[in-house]
DNA sequence: GCCGTTTTCGGCCCGACTGTTTTCAGTCG
C-alpha cells in the first residue's frame, strides 16, 4: 500500500475503530492508536523517511509496539495484525469514518441498518428512508453536510500559500471594533510546512459581535458551526476557517490551548497535574481548591508552571517543555536577523536566446535586496546542463557571466553583490562545471537535480563527493523533497552532517514554498553535529525573495539560533567564512 | 498502547458542541 503519512494515519484510525467496535482492548488502547494517527498526520516529515533514517522513536505517541507494526508495513507492504483486527468488520464502516461527524458508533449503526456504500447512504438520506429507520432528520442532515465536505476536501496547503490567505483573513477579523487583538492558531502559528484548516483567535468582550462579523466575511459560502464563542465557516474553495474567541482576562490561555500542538498540550497538562494544576483554555486551575487563575497572556500562563515560554514553532513535544522548565530554551533565529542571501536566479541568458529560468534581471534582484535592507546579495544562476556544451565552451560561458557580474558590482554601494552559480552534482558525484570556471566565482552552490530516487549509498556518495570539492560552499535543498509531490532522497544524513562540519561546508535551508528543505527535523539533527546553515529563497522572481520568513521558520522549528545561520552574521564574519575579499 | 520532574506500573488532557440527553453519549480539535 501507499505509505504516505495520511494513508498510515487512516490505517491506524481504522485499527482504533476496530478495537473500539469489537470492544477488545480498553479505551486507552483505542486512544493510543488515535493519538499515533494524529501525531503522524500532523508530522512535517514522512514516516517512511524517518523509518529509513532509523528515527521513528522521535515521533511522540509511537511506542515500541506501533513502531514494530510500521516496520512490518514498510518492509512487507502490510501488517498482518492490522488485517486480522479489521477482518470481521464491513468495509463500509471504514469509509463512513472518513465523514466528519461520524465516529465508530454511528458508522456501526449505519452499517447495521444495511447501508453498504456512500452512494447508498446519500440515496437513503435523500429519499427519507434513513429517517424512517430510527435516525432523526437533524442527524441525517448533518451526515449529508459531512458527505459534501468529504467530497470537496482538498489536501494540505503549503505554508506560504496558507499564510498569504490567512493574513488577509486576520486583517478582516481585526477590522471589527469589538476585537482587541487576533492571532493565528494551530499549525499555522507553529509554522508547520503544510496546513490543513486555518484557525484564528480573537480577543474580545463581545464574542457575539465578532462571530457576526466573521460569518459575514466576503467569500464565506457556509457557516459550518456556530457557538457562543466560536464559529467555523467554509469558503468557496472548501477551505475551513475556525475562529475561537476569548475574553481579555483569559486570552492567553485560549491562545496557548489552540496553538497546540496536541502533543505539547498533552505533555504539558500531564506535567501540570503532577503539580496539582489543571490546564484548559480558561486558565490554570488549582485542583485542590478548584480555583481557576485566568491568564491574559501566554507568558503568564507558562509562568504559572514555573517555566520559560517556548516559541510556537517548537511546541511539538520535542523536549521544549523540559528545556522551558530548566530555563534552557534556545534563542531562536529571527527573520530580522537575516542580512542577505546567496541563492537567487536571474534571467541571465546563458546560451539561451532570450533569457534564463529566472524572470527578473540581475539588476532587479539587486534592487529588491536593497529594499529588503540586505547588506549582501548573491546571484546564482544555473549554467548550461552538463553535456549540453563542451568543457571549453562551459568555461568560456561562466567566465563571460563573471565579467557581467563584476561590472554590476561596481554599479551600487548600497549592497554587496556576490557572484555565484548553482551547479549540478552529477550521478558519479562530480560537478557539472569544471574547477577552472568555478574558481572565477565568489561562491558555489551544488545540488542534486536528477536521479533523486537513487539508492541510499549512491545519494550519500554524491553529496559527500560534492562536500569534498574545495570550490563548493553550499549544498542546496539537501533532501530534494517536494511537498505533496516527492519524498526526500534517502541518504545517510549523519555521515553527510559529519563531512559538512569537517569541511566547513554549509547546508541550505531552502525557503521555496514546496521545498522547505533541509527539513526542520533534520536541521535539529544536524545541529547536534554543529552543522552551519544558510537560509536562501531560491527565488526565480524577485517577489519570491519575500519567502525568507518561511525558511527562517524551518530553522526555528529545527531549534536553530543566530550563531547557526551564517546569513544572520554581520558582513565581517560572513565574508571571513567565505573568504570573500572586500 | 504509551509513558515517566511522584511512577518501568498504573495511570492516561480538557472542554465545546450536538442532539433530545432530563444527566449523558458521541464526536471533534
Amino acid at each position: 500500500m501507499e505509505t504516505s503519512n495520511s494513508k498510515i494515519a487512516k490505517l491506524l484510525r481504522n485499527v482504533a475503530a476496530s478495537y473500539s467496535i469489537k470492544k477488545t482492548g480498553n479505551i486507552f488502547q483505542v486512544r493510543a492508536y488515535d493519538n499515533a494517527a494524529d501525531s503522524i498526520e500532523h508530522s512535517t516529515v514522512e514516516m517512511k523517511d524517518l523509518w529509513e533514517e532509523g528515527r521513528l522513536n522521535e515521533v511522540p505517541g509511537l511506542g515500541e509496539t506501533i513502531r514494530g507494526y510500521l516496520d512490518e508495513l514498510f518492509t512487507k507492504g502490510k501488517v498482518s495484525h492490522f488485517e486480522e483486527v479489521q477482518k470481521d468488520i464491513p468495509k463500509i464502516i471504514f469509509d463512513l469514518l472518513d465523514i466528519p461527524g461520524i465516529g465508530p458508533k454511528t458508522a456501526c449503526k449505519l452499517s447495521d441498518l444495511g447501508i453498504n456504500s456512500l452512494d447508498d447512504l446519500k440515496k437513503q438520506i435523500k429519499s427519507g428512508e434513513l429517517v424512517k429507520k430510527d435516525f432523526s432528520a437533524k442527524i441525517a442532515q448533518s451526515i449529508m453536510a459531512g458527505l459534501r465536505q468529504t467530497t470537496s476536501k482538498t489536501g494540505r496547503m503549503l505554508l506560504p500559500y496558507a499564510f498569504a490567505q490567512a493574513e488577509k483573513i486576520l486583517e478582516y477579523i481585526k477590522r471589527s471594533p469589538s476585537v482587541k487583538d487576533a492571532h493565528f492558531l494551530g499549525s499555522l502559528r507553529r509554522m508547520v510546512a503544510t496546513i490543513g484548516d486555518l484557525d484564528f483567535s480573537a480577543c474580545s468582550k463581545f464574542p457575539k459581535d465578532v462571530i457576526e462579523h466573521f460569518i459575514k466575511m466576503p467569500g464565506v459560502v457556509r457557516v459550518v458551526d456556530k457557538g457562543e464563542s466560536m464559529a467555523t465557516v467554509m469558503l468557496q474553495s472548501g477551505l475551513h476557517l475556525d475562529l475561537l474567541i476569548g475574553s481579555p482576562e483569559s486570552y492567553g490561555a485560549l491562545l496557548q490551548h489552540f496553538t497546540g500542538s496536541k502533543n505539547h498540550n498533552i505533555h504539558l497538562r500531564t506535567y501540570a497535574l503532577s503539580k496539582n494544576l489543571s490546564l484548559s483554555e480558561d486558565g490554570v486551575k488549582h485542583t485542590k481548591t478548584g480555583k481557576v487563575v485566568p491568564t491574559k497572556t501566554e507568558e503568564e500562563f507558562y509562568k504559572l508552571l514555573k517555566m520559560d515560554i517556548p516559541a510556537p514553532e517548537i511546541r511539538e513535544d520535542g523536549g521544549e517543555i523540559e528545556a522551558g522548565l530548566a530555563h534552557k530554551l534556545p534563542n531562536l533565529v529571527e527573520t530580522k536577523d537575516i542580512k542577505g542571501e546567496l541563492h537567487t536566479h536571474s534571467n541571465y541568458p546563458f546560451l539561451h536566446p532570450s533569457h534564463g529560468p529566472g524572470v527578473n534581471s540581475m539588476n532587479d534582484i539587486v534592487k529588491k535586496a536593497i529594499s529588503l535592507r540586505y547588506s549582501f546579495i548573491g546571484i546564482s544562476d544555473h549554467p548550461p546542463g552538463h553535456g549540453a556544451v563542451s568543457r571549453e565552451k562551459m568555461i568560456e560561458e561562466v567566465k563571460k557571466r563573471t565579467k557581467v557580474v563584476q561590472s554590476l558590482k561596481k554599479s551600487t554601494k548600497d549592497v554587496r553583490i556576490l557572484n555565484g552559480l548553482e551547479i549540478d552534482i552529477l550521478p558519479d558525484g562530480t560537478l557539472s562545471v569544471p574547477d577552472e570556471a568555478l574558481s572565477t566565482l565568489d561562491y558555489v552552490i551544488a545540488g542534486i537535480h536528477s536521479g533523486h530516487r537513487g539508492e541510499k549509498d549512491i545519494i550519500t556518495k554524491r553529496l559527500i563527493s560534492a562536500l569534498n570539492n574545495p570550490h563548493v560552499d553550499i549544498i542546496s535543498h539537501p533532501t530534494n523533497r517536494l511537498l505533496n509531490e516527492r519524498e526526500s532522497s534517502d541518504a545517510d544524513w549523519d555521515e553527510v552532517f559529519k563531512v559538512a562540519v569537517k569541511n566547513n561546508k554549509l547546508l541550505e535551508i531552502n525557503a521555496f514554498p514546496n521545498r522547505l528543505d533541509l527539513r526542520d527535523d533534520l536541521v535539529r539533527e544536524a545541529l547536534k553535529y554543529g552543522v552551519k546553515f544558510i537560509i536562501d529563497t531560491d527565488a526565480h522572481q524577485v517577489s519570491q525573495m519575500d519567502n525568507m520568513r518561511f525558511g527562517v521558520s524551518v530553522a526555528r522549528r529545527g531549534w536553530a539560533e543566530k550563531k547557526d545561520i551564517v546569513n544572520s552574521w554581520d558582513w565581517k564574519k560572513f565574508s571571513e567564512w567565505f573568504t570573500i575579499k572586500p
